[in-house]
DNA sequence: TATAAAGTATATATATATAATAGAGATTAT
DNA sequence: ATAATCTCTATTATATATATATACTTTATA
């Protein structure tokens, strides 16, 4: 399950990505129109924007903004910057493998090998999540 | 990520379909063969046997074996026995489904539809995985 | 230039889950 | 009778998640 934070952290961009090209918005707006506590989301914001994701304007009129286009911000993208690894296994993960302490040839393990397949078929799928797709797809299923 | 637990877990039943049919298996057998904490093991095999998995004799010569055949067990069983759900986000579990505290309308809601799609692709991968299909692909890789 | 509106930075708190470990008890083959 | 097993109940250490608090810095504008 993905944390609370990286969660609040998705639907924190889908909002900037709603409010793209109009300028700063405060913190304390999506907050309150997202539902989010306004502290935990600060702290959210700033990982963001150390990442990259998001650009910050400081004092009066202030707030955030995407630094990127909506197409180019996957899922995958945001949920490796927050929780563990996206994979099930430490062994089958992209940035943080570690050497399995039970297998005794990860060459030749079953277990690894079906891990590894769901592994890729998730990150492809939730790379081709973008914000923009996010909310077209929003808007097909509103129109239902 | 899964737990250790699980990690453990699915290592032991491999082990037990290895020997399928052998009668019981010691526990401190399985530990030291698998690599496995053996009291951390106990508990573990007792939550398995709870959920009818794997049957146990007690005293001498007792031990532990498969209560069912090793194409019947799959992943997603073993998964959802000791890990929170397989899925991404509480609003898109089959038996733990929680509303979502930020949607105004999940019906519409483009986030829950892409990790419905994850979701729903990850069981059926895990769901094809019996312990059976694992001691076959491990056949096939050792020939590589 | 004073002031209020914003973001920034650092520290702390609390609850819960994970990953075991310990030890006495019950059962069974020989 | 006894040694080999599984069974049951507690306990504990550590880490992580989920915040909250407080003081600080920056900027627009009246």
């Amino acid at each position: 399950m993905l944390s609370k934070k990286t969660r609040y952290a998705i639907v924190a961009l889908v909002k900037l990505a709603k409010e793209y090209g109009k300028g700063p918005i405060l913190i304390k707006h999506i907050a309150e129109s997202e539902n989010i506590p306004g502290k935990f989301l600060e702290t959210i914001l700033q990982n963001l924007k150390n990442a990259g994701i998001v650009k910050s304007v400081r004092g009066k009129n202030g707030g955030y903004y995407l630094n990127q286009k909506p197409e180019q911000v996957n899922l995958a993208t945001i949920i490796r910057l927050f929780d563990p690894p996206i994979a099930f296994l430490p062994c089958v993960t992209y940035l943080y493998y570690e050497k399995c302490d039970m297998c005794r040839d990860e060459n030749s393990c079953g277990i690894k090998h079906i891990f590894k397949e769901v592994r890729d078929t998730t990150v492809n799928m939730l790379k081709k999540a973008t914000l923009a797709e996010i909310l077209r797809e929003e808007a097909i299923l509103k129109k239902k």
